[in-house]
RNA sequence: GGGCGAUUAGCUCAGUUGGUAGAGCAGCGCAUUUACACUGCGAAGGUCGGGGGUUCGAAUCCCUCAUCGCCCACCA
């Protein structure tokens, strides 16, 4: 007679089991594809979303790990050679701000800092954070390789980089020009599109005198520097004045010259249709000047503030000036009318949300065309698959739209762009060894870049520094890897440049699907805010109910690339799912203490319950290898409970007790609880674990390591 | 300005290639020496946003209207 095991006679108690169940999966070296057991042929690669070594995991960060584990886990128990590959990210931008923070809420500022010790002061704090976040992953049951963990600012990373910067850099892909970049003016640098977010706003619309024109304007500020009035070429209302034609006119600070430009990108239909321009702080001017050969001037510095040439404005900031501007012109006389009604979209910081500043500055650019022509041919090949066909579609609009990537920041922590540049000409040149010393072009003293890359520069290549590319014994093996799972809101940022940068750089996709998830709501759909006071830890989830509770609610019936909801009600009923297992299992092993294992046929019943089952198994198995996650878990919940325990437990008790059929029913109940624990494993790793071992023969491995 | 999506039970959401609807939570009735009250049994609850079309058959495909949301974009 076997003895049933004195821990199932208490509850499930999550917490109790689950650290301990984690290290001895790690101890195991099964996380590590080179140590798995069996022959395995193929290989399932999953690059890990490096987390931000910034903070804490977030909600966000659980889906992941839930939905590329119970991926890993599954294929790793199928017979493949499966590797996750972990890391953690500098995370440039987003991890300077958030030291900003600090040293703000210190009384202390970056610009006040010697750049080194700003660099060791954020390179300390995010390299503690990270074995902080590290334990976090561990304690959500993400069965990745530790051994393979790297950092993004790891010496291979760097060295990929530059060659890569450097390879563009031949290819005519790179080049350092004189742009319109999007600068905020309180993080001191300059973004990509991508970083600024754009916020409706009502503003003041003024009509001013402009010689004979009248023109319209809600920056008035920015005008000093206006000597330039743009029409349509088309325009009968001014067909009077000709291209090039000069005027004087009365203006802020006195009579300026103006030239007249005929232009096809000016409106008619807007405001007057005659504008001036200010091509340095202005993305349509600028591309109008650039058109016409026309004098560039700045007139509102890096910080905001006007420059001399607004002359009795000179050093107001912006926001006070444009008042005082308007005063002015009005007691001139040139103030014509003000809109009042005016709407308007403005660019802003993604960050701090201060109102982003155009600025003319020499950053270096990535051309994109070539590179998104490739992806999306990739994509009409079929080499790659993007789930689901919404995000597939937003993706091949984005690429066909895509603008050349300003790679510069104006920040201390990421990677230095390995370039120097001439104090004569101002000329940039890469320089990866460090070894230029006169400038090619002029021959003038050059000094090294002080920039750094855009984080995604470094991050766009990952699954190429991770796998070990170009020649690592990883990248032969594991490479192009089987899927990229990540959050749809970076699909732009970095699935589109992890695409492009693999295709350049190795004629394939880093991946055959994109499987990406959407945002991790609170129980009611809102999204999370620290002000709004809805965040919900997944790690309390977890000590509240159990990493499998947690991965279950974050699961179950949430479909692929879809908002989400993480409720804690949803994850307290896989609480209970967790000890109704624990308690069908004490069944199982109480009702079959006698049982020995034999030849003992099925009854005609039996048989038919069990190939019922197959059939619920086959149908999780297509499923999983689908990524349809979130109906596998349903039907194995439902199967357990519905279908093993109310059904199939309750029919064969009466039938145990009353010794009829006994040995095959015993024989069902084990073997579909055996199976059960194999399918559940994947999206219930801790518990089923724990059952295993007092529910495995003699010859069987961990779970962890059981065949599918 | 351009693009994408949503609308299904009181709430939050699933519904894989068209075969007349499911889960969790909430709520209702019954059961308490039961593997499990972190339970069981039962019942209730939806004209799948409105309208039109295709089809033997539509939550699912097409058109249209309404409402809500997201993303991209150089701010006259």
């Amino acid at each position: 007679m076997k003895q049933v095991p004195e821990k199932l006679l208490q509850p499930y108690n999550a917490q109790e089991i689950e650290p301990g169940l984690y290290k001895t999966w790690e101890d195991s070296g099964y996380f590590n594809p080179d140590n798995l057991p069996g022959e395995r042929k193929e290989a399932f690669t999953v690059v890990m979303p490096p987390p931000n070594a910034n903070g804490s995991l977030h909600a966000g960060h659980a889906l992941f790990v839930t939905i590329q584990d119970i991926l890993i886990r599954y294929h790793r128990m199928n017979g493949k050679n499966a590797l996750w590959l972990p890391g953690s990210d500098h995370a440039g931008f987003e991890t300077q701000v958030v030291y900003e923070k600090k040293l703000e809420k210190e009384g202390r500022s970056r610009f006040d800092m010697k750049r080194e010790d700003l660099y060791k002061e954020i390179l300390d704090f995010t390299l503690s954070n990270k074995s902080f976040m590290e334990g976090q992953l561990r304690q959500l049951g993400a069965s990745c390789d530790w051994s393979r963990s790297l950092f993004t600012l790891d010496e291979r990373v760097i060295k990929t980089v530059y060659n890569t910067f450097s390879k563009l850099n031949e290819d005519g892909l790179l080049y350092r020009g004189k742009r319109i970049v999007n600068w905020c003016p309180k993080h001191q640098t300059s973004l990509s599109n991508l970083e600024t977010s754009h916020v409706t706003r009502k503003d003041p619309f003024y009509y001013f005198k402009y010689g004979p024109f009248t023109i319209g304007t809600v920056r008035p500020e920015t005008k000093f520097g206006d000597k330039y009035v743009v029409m349509h070429p088309d325009d009968a209302r001014y067909k009077e004045f000709a291209h090039g034609q000069k005027i004087t006119v009365e203006w802020i600070n006195g009579p300026i010259e103006a030239t007249i430009i005929k232009d096809e990108t000016s409106d008619p239909e807007f405001g007057t249709g005659v504008m001036t321009i200010t091509p340095w702080h202005s993305g349509v001017d600028f591309d109008i000047a650039k058109r016409h050969n026309l004098d560039m001037e700045q007139i509102i510095d890096e910080r905001g503030k006007l420059l001399p040439v607004a002359g009795e404005f000179a050093g107001m900031n912006i926001k006070d000036a444009r008042a005082k501007i308007v005063e002015k012109l009005e007691s001139k006389g040139l103030l014509v009318k003000t809109d009042t009604e005016y709407s308007h979209e403005v660019s802003v910081c993604y960050k701090c949300e201060r109102e982003i500043e155009p600025q003319v500055k020499a950053q270096w650019f990535v051309t994109m065309k070539p590179l998104a022509e490739k992806a999306v041919s990739a994509l009409d090949k079929g080499e790659f698959r993007i789930l689901t066909d919404q995000h597939e579609k937003v993706f091949r609009h984005w690429m066909g739209n895509v603008q050349d990537w300003n790679i510069s920041r104006q920040i201390v922590w990421g990677i230095p762009i390995p370039a120097k540049i001439c104090d004569a000409c101002d000329k940039g040149f890469v320089d990866i060894a460090g070894e230029k010393a006169s400038c090619e072009s002029c021959g003038g003293q050059l000094r090294q870049e002080a920039d750094t890359f855009d984080t995604w520069f470094s991050s766009g290549q990952w699954p190429l520094t991770t796998t070990g590319f170009p020649d690592g014994d990883d990248f032969k093996k594991f490479y192009p890897t089987a899927v990229m799972e990540t959050a749809a809101d970076i699909l732009f940022f970095w699935v589109a440049r992890m695409v492009m940068f693999g295709l350049y750089l190795t004629n394939e996709v880093p991946f055959k699907d994109i499987y990406l998830h959407g945002l991790v709501r609170d129980a009611h759909g809102k999204k999370m805010s620290k002000s709004k006071g809805n965040v919900i830890s997944p790690l309390e989830v977890s000590n509240e109910y159990g990493t499998d509770a947690l991965r279950m609610g974050l699961i179950v019936n949430n479909a692929p690339g879809v908002d989400m909801n993480l409720d804690p009600k949803k994850v307290g009923a896989y609480k209970k799912f967790a000890n109704k297992i624990w308690n069908a299992t004490r069944f199982v092993l109480e009702k079959t203490t006698d049982y020995e294992e034999s030849d003992t046929a099925f009854t005609k019943e039996d048989q038919e319950l069990y190939d019922a089952w197959i059939v619920v198994k086959n149908d999780i198995t297509s499923d999983l290898e689908n990524y349809r996650l979130h109906l596998a878990s349903e039907k194995i919940y439902d199967y357990f409970w519905k279908t093993f325990c109310d059904s199939i437990i309750e029919t064969r008790k009466t039938r145990i007790l009353e010794d009829k059929e006994k040995t095959s029913a015993q024989k069902l109940l084990l073997i579909l609880l055996r199976e059960q624990l194999i399918v559940l494993h994947p999206f219930m790793p801790f518990i089923t674990e724990e059952i295993w071992k007092d529910i495995k023969r003699e010859d069987d491995e961990m779970l962890l390591v059981t065949r599918w």
